[in-house]
DNA sequence: GATTTTACGTA
DNA sequence: CGTACGTAAAATCT
């Protein structure tokens, strides 16, 4: 059945999809109500403030394709080569909108933007407007499908904004006015003249970026915005040539230096901007005060943070990311600009959600994330040769009683000349040699819902069920090679010239640059974060492994501290559960995290102030002097698992039991602490009436994903994770504007500080750290208490005591 | 060579 | 049907 435009003649937006479906079919209508995409397109255009009776439908495609493949309508597999039959319906689409002239067409999906604007990519297209390819002239917006947005229910929020700029676009037929004056081609004197005004007469923030060249991130390109409409991009190297003499380029840079020095600065990831700025140009940037990326993130945690999709839902200006390696002056000059009129959108919605309290919080934290960064930690070359030596050791004993037992020779690394040898780090090989050569019962991946499909796997929940449950070697010799490997990526590194590792420490949670090609990109897809710090590879200066915040215990070991100092480290206690404990009103907890304040360690043992022990002994109502061990360790697990709503095939395993115990002891819990199940409720009430949780410290998260156990466990795990990240952060931006002189931060570990301290100045250290960390929090039900904090000492980082 | 998948380290 | 994060190495795509 041949499907056509249908809808209101005379509307001044016109929706493209890409083909009918199987309803679409039968009823002859594009985007059926009764059909998922059609319905969630309902959904979305009743959002966006309209209906589809104010819109022309229709698709690119007029028939359903055999099988709903929309592939079978293009020569190539990317789908960007039409075949003659598609070629007649594009024509037909032309027609149509040559007829109907509409003001704005919206493309829904890459088929659509492939046709209309000839660009398949909906992440880095959508909204912005386009003019047609297809029909010059015509007005396009490209956004997602409502398909995609069915499957990641996420996307929900952008489309909506996309259908919203178009319908604000769909007043008029021409493309919306740039007035914007970028400016690229200024001459040195000019440059300086410029910098003087903003010096001596410009009164507001100005908006700065830098461009750098990789590897090194050398400045080639300084931007600077004034206004969100006028920019000036100056090169400093061109074709990796400096531009300027020594002398006149040195003159350039004081008279930036005295700019950065002076003017309140707005910046998208200034984070990077400042590293890179004090570490080559020794540039301090003191009023760095506002950062888009962190605004987004306290505005909209859930939402991408690039510049291009910031400037894409707060701005009405062409799309430019294109633009940065053809012309990347004028891709310079429209990021400041673009950075400062995102800014002035972000400053009126932080105002608007009240929540200046964490921006500022946030932004207080660059600085010691910063100084982290460039700190770096040094590595202990003899230790770290000696566990690799060690490591090595112990990996060729397996090698060999693993090649003996299974007759074949056994690599650890993927080796081409090695045919006939089998590859123990290849989940492929690994699983070839176990479940078909060996015949050994396969093990299959637990999966988030019984429609996904069974995958075969050989990972270590896989390999320890099977030791258990056969009586063979094998299995512990693989799991030990696995652990053995692993641990040698983090001990064999490269150094700095220095000797040292760096970090990133990314105060907006996930990464949002890489490098790619030399060039520093945006992260379009990644966009999570509960307000913790998230620690990556530095592309300033690259050397370790990147994220400090997984190293193991063992290999924490080659990071000694420097002669006169200690490791001292400084640990929230329980910081999660005592959270939860007061947020449930749990007033047995809560009365053992009372009276264990400021207790020692021993002090608190001789009192028996163990929440795992109490736990243990409500559940199965025992006096506290029955509670062994194996019992505590129930407990403790049982009280864990339960905080974040596991389930009991997670308990079952983590305890190494039957599913059915597992399923009384959850139960044995929740009898005797239902508060838990009822806070849980709580929260999906919340969660239904706005989607927003506030944790203690008024960071807000709207949970945008479609409602379902997912999203409610994520949503409970919200207020204690990221309550204790905020409380740590609080804590590490206290202690370095107030100690920072006297000592050194080394590391943030989520829930722990660790610094150096001076021997002989323990007590002293430990003064200072209690002195920021030990906070007061109120509860939802204001109720006031503080989480207590630990001391551990040592030599290394991974040889450490409780004190 | 670029991208995706699998696995696994920490709090 | 713990959550959050990031990276290494293998597998797969183009």
């Amino acid at each position: 059945m041949i499907i056509n435009t249908v809808g209101t003649p005379g509307a001044t937006i016109m929706l493209v999809g890409e083909a009918p479906g199987e309803q679409e079919n039968r009823t002859g209508k594009p985007f059926h109500p009764g059909a998922p995409a059609g319905s969630t397109l309902d959904k979305i255009l009743s959002s966006a403030g309209i209906s589809r009776h104010d819109c022309l439908i229709t698709n690119v495609a007029r028939e359903k394709p055999p099988g709903n493949k929309i592939a079978f309508y293009f020569k190539d597999a990317k789908c960007t080569i039409p075949k003659d039959i598609l070629l007649k319906d594009i024509e037909k689409l032309k027609e149509d909108i040559l007829f109907y002239k509409p003001n704005i067409v919206i493309a829904l999906g890459k088929i659509a933007a492939q046709v209309l604007i000839s660009n398949s990519s909906i992440t880095e297209a959508r909204g912005y407007i386009y003019e047609s390819t297809l029909v010059p002239g015509q007005k396009v917006l490209p956004t997602y499908h409502p398909q995609k947005v069915n499957y990641e229910w996420k996307l929900f929020f952008t489309t909506v904004l996309d259908i919203r700029k178009a319908v604000k676009n769909s007043t008029s037929p021409e493309l919306p006015k740039d007035d914007r004056t970028l400016i690229t081609n200024i001459s040195k004197l000019e440059y300086i003249e410029y910098l003087n005004y903003l010096l001596y007469e410009h009164k507001e923030a100005i908006a700065v970026d830098i461009e750098t060249l990789q590897p090194g991130s050398h400045i080639d390109i300084m931007g600077i915005a004034d206004s969100p409409t006028h920019g000036v991009a100056f090169e400093l190297i061109k074709d990796r040539k400096a531009v300027y003499s020594e002398n006149k380029e040195l003159e350039i840079w004081q008279h930036l230096t005295e700019v950065l020095n002076t003017k309140e600065l707005i910046m998208q990831n200034g984070s990077y901007d400042t590293t890179v700025l004090y570490l080559h140009h020794g540039i301090y940037c003191p009023k760095f005060y506002y950062d888009t990326m962190v605004a987004a993130h306290v505005c909209w945690p859930e939402n991408p943070r690039s510049l291009a999709y910031l400037a894409s839902i707060c701005l009405n200006v062409p799309s430019w990311k294109h633009t940065s390696q053809s012309d990347s002056l004028l891709y310079n000059a429209g990021d400041t600009t673009n950075t400062y009129g995102v800014w002035k959108v972000l400053k009126a919605e932080i105002e608007k959600q009240e929540i200046e309290y964490i921006f500022n919080h946030e932004m207080n934290q660059i600085e010691p994330s910063v100084m982290l960064q460039l700190q770096g930690l040094k590595v202990n070359k003899e230790k770290q040769q000696s566990l690799l030596v060690e490591i090595e050791e112990e990996l060729n004993t397996v090698q060999e009683t693993l090649s003996k037992t299974l007759n074949r020779e056994v690599i650890f690394k993927a080796d081409k000349s090695k045919k006939d040898a089998i590859n123990i780090n290849s989940p492929q090989q690994l699983a070839n040699l176990l479940y078909i050569d060996l015949k050994i019962k396969p093990q299959y991946k637990r999966r988030k819902s019984v429609s996904e499909e069974r995958k075969l796997t050989t990972n270590e929940e896989a390999l320890s069920k099977l030791a258990r449950t056969i009586d063979n070697p094998i299995f512990n010799n693989i799991i030990k090679v696995k652990k053995l490997s692993k641990l040698k990526t983090f001990i064999d590194i490269t150094t700095s010239p220095e000797g040292k590792v760096h970090t990133s420490y990314n105060v907006t949670g996930a990464t949002m640059v890489r490098e790619n090609k030399g060039f520093v990109i945006d992260e379009e897809d990644s966009f999570k974060s509960f307000g913790r710090w998230s620690s990556s590879k530095s592309i300033i200066l690259p050397y370790g492994s990147g994220n400090l915040q997984n190293i193991p215990k063992k290999a924490r070991t080659m990071y000694t501290a420097p002669e006169g100092y200690e490791f001292l480290q400084a640990d929230y206690m329980q910081a999660e559960a005592v959270v939860v404990a007061y947020e449930i009103s749990d007033h047995k907890s809560v009365a053992i995290f009372k009276q264990s304040f400021g207790l020692p360690k021993e002090e608190r043992e001789k009192k028996g102030l163990d929440i795992h022990k109490l736990t243990a002994r409500t559940m199965f109502g025992i006096p506290m002097e029955e509670v062994t061990k194996e019992i505590r360790k129930i407990g403790k697990v049982v009280k864990h698992a339960t905080n974040y709503n596991a389930g009991p095939g997670v308990l079952a395993h983590k305890l190494q039991l039957p599913l059915k115990e597992a399923k009384e002891l959850l139960k044995k819990f929740h009898n005797t602490t239902p508060q838990l199940h009822l806070w849980h409720k709580r929260i999906q009430q919340q969660l239904q009436s706005s989607r927003t949780l506030t944790n203690l410290f008024g960071r807000k998260h709207r949970f945008l994903g479609r409602y379902n156990d997912s999203l409610l466990r994520s949503a409970y795990a919200y207020i204690p994770q990221s309550t204790v990240g905020d409380l740590l952060n609080l804590a590490l931006s206290r202690f370095y504007y107030k100690y920072g002189k006297e000592r050194r931060i080394i590391l943030q570990l989520h829930d722990a500080i660790y610094v150096f301290s001076p021997l002989g100045k323990r007590q002293e250290t430990i003064d200072m750290l209690k002195d920021v960390m030990l906070i007061e929090l109120t509860s939802t039900n204001g109720i006031k208490y503080t989480i207590d904090v630990d001391f551990s000492v040592g030599n290394s980082w991974g040889e450490m005591e409780e004190i």
